[in-house]
DNA sequence: TGTAAAATGAGAACCATTTTTGTTTTATCG
DNA sequence: CGATAAAACAAAAATGGTTCTCATTTTACA
């Protein structure tokens, strides 16, 4: 594996935005530094970061594959709604534990929560709806 | 919503094979019975089916989207190799209970294991390589 | 039976990802 | 250092799974 630039300035921006970042958000992002860069690039370099142990594709029931820096073992949850992906930050060991002694392979488990963000929207939703079931007459 | 032959042929292709299939290969099953059903047809009650309840959706970290009939909860092991999904007979109850007190809106578990059928070309493979390996004169 | 809503088939469109192709960059070695 | 081969690149085409569009047909029911 050569050393390039290309691989290099993805790498860095995984490892300081600590997120969980799909190839185009990567792509949109190093645009400006690296305006030159292609789409497939990211898609190559992420594939064999990846493949060589440096990053980490988040194992999720999503559309679009994601990366991270941090490879060590955690778990994750998703919004179903924007697709946001957060690290959770204390699992019961019970239920690792548990997960661990089975004679499986491997396993992949994700946690599905609305994220702030979303949860909010969906209130203000309701609450309109609320209003627009009131008779004329109350608004 | 109609009650209409093709999507009554999707339902009980499911109901009869039960297995974990995907929309071409529904799609597929159903040409001999069905010849002019088009595969927009099948993806959308597929998706109608699932919504209404009558079939669910196997939440799986695969490419393909399958569906089954069995809506009871129950969780899957999948194949790395071919894709193929079996239902899980067993869990400890105990990983389910836990999984369930977390406060989160749900989540996704998948086991991951190689199928017979790919786990002995595996093997087979690996036999092949190794008297590659020996010395012609061995051979 | 007439009609409006729902569903269909065929194919175009979409979107994330992968592959292809011709060119450029990188490491290495004489 | 300069030649060379392997690796990586950019750009664009291709792929694969899925969704959407639209003109036509089917369904339910008044």
């Amino acid at each position: 594996m050569y050393k390039t630039m290309q691989r290099n300035e993805i790498l860095t921006m995984l490892q300081k935005k600590h997120k969980h970042l799909t190839a185009t958000e990567v792509y949109d992002l190093l645009r400006d530094k690296v305006p030159q860069i292609s789409l497939g690039t990211v898609y190559r370099n992420l594939e064999l970061l990846a493949e060589k142990g440096l990053i980490s594709q988040v194992k999720s029931y999503s559309k679009q594959k994601r990366f991270e820096a941090n490879t060590k073992f955690h778990l994750h949850t998703r919004c179903p709604i924007c697709d946001t992906i957060e690290d959770i930050e204390y699992v019961e060991q019970q239920i690792i534990d548990a997960l661990a002694k089975l004679n499986c392979e491997s396993y992949i488990l994700e946690f599905i929560n609305c994220c702030p963000t979303c949860k909010e929207k969906l209130e203000k939703q309701k609450n309109l709806s609320r209003l627009k079931k009131q008779p004329l007459s109350l608004l």
